[in-house]
DNA sequence: AAAAAAC
C-alpha cells in the first residue's frame, strides 16, 4: 500500500484526538448563550467563522467610496419593503450572513448589475439572492414572469421555490412556480412572477410559448460552477439565456468556482461584481470531516450497519457512486432491520419529492443518494454526512472530485452548526483519492478504525450531541 | 464504465 499522502494523519502520527479542523475563530461576542467551541479539535456546539472576503468590483460600481462597497451590518438597511422584511423576521433571519452583508447592496442596487459570488455551503447564498429578486419583482403583475432562477437538480429547484415562499410570504400577489417536469399545467402555461427550475424544463417551456421571457430582469443560476462547466446543462443554460432579454440581470452563486469554469462565468455573466473566499477559508469550520480505515469493499456495507445507531443520533445522508448501488444497499439494509430511504434520478419525479419531504421532516432520517442530492440540499438536522464511495470525476475514477467533495459534506454543518462527515477508504485508489483532496483544501482528517468502535463512538457523538442552531440566522424555515 | 437534466 503507496503512498498515503501525509494529510492524512495515521495512528502512529496522532493521539486518536488528533485535529479534526481548523479551531475555530473566536465569536463576534454577542453574549446570546453561543458556545464557545472547545479546543480540542472536535468541534462542539456552534461555530462562528471568520470570513476573509474579497471583493471585486463591476466598472459599473467601481466606487469604492459608496456605500455599496463596505457592505450593510442589518436587513433594515437595505431599505427593503415591510413586506420583505417581515418575512425575514418570521424565518428568525435576524442578521445578514456575511456573504449577504456584502452581496445584497450591490445586487440590489440601481442599475442592476450582474454578480459572481461564492461563499461557503450553508453560509446563506440562496436568501441572499431570492431577497434580491424580490426586491425586482413587480407584485401588480403576478403572472407575468420577471424572475427565473435556475437548479442542477428537481429536489434544489423546488427548495429554492420554498425558500422565496417562506421569505415572500407577506408580499401580497407574489406567485412562484418550479418549472420542473409534471408541474406547470399544459393548458395555462407560466403564471407566476417568479419561476424556479431546471434547465431542460425550462427550455421546453420558452420553446413551446408557455413561458413569456420577454419581462424577465433577474436571471439566478444557482450551483453555478455546475449548472455552466457540465456538458448538458451548460449549453442548456447558454441557451436559455439566449432566448432572455439582453439586459437582463445575471447572478451566478456556488461555494465553488474552479478557474476553468469562472472564466466562462465571466462571459456568461459579464461586468459582474464578483465576491468570493480564498482557498484555504473553502472548507466548513463546523464540520468535522472524519475517514474511516475500511479493510477491504466488502466490509464497507457492515460498517455502515453498525455505524447506523449514530446515523440516527440526527439525521444522515449517504452518498453513493451510482444509483442501483443506492437501491442495493437501502434493499440490503431494510433487510437487516434498518429504516433507510434511497433517493435518485431514476425514481418518478413524485416520489423524489415525497421521499425528500419526509427527509426533511425528520419522518426518515437516513437518506441513500447518489450526487442529484450533494448541492445546495439544505436540511438543518442532517448531523452527519458518509461518502460510501469517494466522489470521482470523469469517467475513468482517475481524479478525486474536490467540487463534489466539498458540496457534499456542505449537506451537514449548516448556518454555524455542527456536523460530522465520514469517507469510506478501502484500498489503495481510494485512499490516495482521499489524500489529495485533504491536500488540496489542507485537511486534517481524523481517523476512525472499525476494529476501535468505541473511539469512533466517542469521536462521532461528541460532535453530533451538541449540533445545534445559532441563535442569530435562520434554522431552515422548510424542515418542519 | 456515472449522475443529472426534456418531450
Amino acid at each position: 500500500m503507496a503512498d498515503l499522502a501525509s494529510r492524512i494523519t495515521k495512528p502512529s502520527d496522532a493521539p486518536a484526538e488528533d485535529a479534526v479542523a481548523p479551531a475555530p475563530a473566536a465569536t463576534e461576542g454577542q453574549g446570546n448563550g453561543t458556545e464557545e467551541p472547545a479546543d480540542d479539535g472536535v468541534n462542539k456546539g456552534l461555530v462562528e467563522t471568520t470570513y476573509d472576503v474579497e471583493v471585486k468590483l463591476s466598472d459599473l460600481q467601481a466606487d469604492q467610496d459608496s456605500p455599496l462597497y463596505s457592505g450593510v451590518s442589518s436587513f433594515e438597511e437595505l431599505g427593503l419593503p415591510k413586506s420583505i422584511n417581515d418575512g425575514l423576521l418570521a424565518m428568525n433571519f435576524k442578521k445578514p450572513s456575511k456573504i449577504q452583508e456584502r452581496a445584497l447592496p450591490l445586487m440590489i442596487s440601481d442599475p442592476p448589475t450582474n454578480m459572481i459570488a461564492q461563499s461557503q455551503s450553508g453560509t446563506g447564498k440562496t436568501a441572499a439572492f431570492v431577497l434580491t429578486v424580490l426586491s425586482r419583482v413587480d407584485l401588480t403583475k403576478p403572472t407575468q414572469p420577471q424572475a427565473l432562477l435556475l437548479a442542477p437538480s428537481r429536489e434544489l429547484a423546488r427548495q429554492i421555490q420554498g425558500v422565496i415562499q417562506t421569505i415572500g410570504q407577506f408580499c401580497d400577489n407574489l406567485i412562484v412556480e418550479a418549472a420542473i417536469p409534471g408541474s406547470i399545467s399544459r393548458e395555462t402555461g407560466v403564471q407566476a412572477s417568479v419561476v424556479a427550475g431546471t434547465p431542460g424544463t425550462v427550455m421546453d417551456l420558452i420553446r413551446r410559448r408557455q413561458f413569456d421571457v420577454s419581462q424577465l430582469k433577474a436571471l439566478v443560476i444557482d450551483e453555478a460552477d455546475n449548472m455552466l462547466d457540465q456538458q448538458g446543462m451548460g449549453d442548456q443554460c447558454v441557451r436559455v439565456k439566449g432566448m432572455l432579454p439582453k439586459t437582463i440581470q445575471t447572478l451566478l452563486f456556488s461555494a465553488t468556482f474552479p478557474d476553468k469554469v469562472m472564466n466562462f462565468a465571466r462571459k456568461y455573466a459579464p461586468n459582474a461584481n464578483e465576491i468570493k473566499l480564498r482557498h484555504t477559508e473553502l472548507t466548513v469550520k463546523g464540520i468535522s470531516q472524519m475517514y474511516m480505515d475500511c479493510p477491504d469493499e466488502s466490509k464497507k456495507y457492515d460498517i455502515l450497519c453498525k455505524l447506523y445507531g449514530l446515523m440516527t443520533i440526527g439525521s444522515s445522508v449517504i452518498f453513493v457512486k451510482t444509483r442501483d448501488s443506492a437501491s442495493e444497499i437501502q434493499r440490503r439494509m431494510e433487510a437487516d432491520g434498518h429504516k433507510v430511504s434511497a433517493l435518485h434520478g431514476a425514481h418518478e419525479g413524485q416520489n423524489r419529492d415525497a421521499l425528500l419531504d419526509d427527509f426533511r421532516s425528520g419522518r426518515s432520517k437516513v437518506l441513500i443518494t447518489t450526487n442529484v442530492l450533494a448541492r445546495g440540499i439544505d436540511v438543518s438536522s442532517v448531523s452527519m454526512v458518509i461518502n460510501y464511495d469517494i466522489p470521482m470525476k470523469g469517467f475513468g475514477d482517475k481524479e478525486p472530485d474536490m467540487e463534489t467533495y466539498l458540496h457534499r459534506i456542505g449537506r451537514t454543518g449548516r448556518f454555524g452548526r455542527v456536523g460530522v462527515s465520514i469517507s469510506f477508504v478501502y484500498d489503495h485508489k481510494s485512499y490516495e483519492a482521499l489524500s489529495k483532496i485533504a491536500d488540496h483544501y489542507g485537511l486534517d482528517l481524523v481517523q476512525l478504525r472499525p476494529d476501535d468502535w468505541d473511539a469512533t463512538e466517542t469521536k462521532v457523538q461528541e460532535v453530533i450531541k451538541s449540533s445545534r442552531a445559532r441563535p442569530d440566522y435562520a434554522p431552515n424555515a422548510l424542515d418542519k
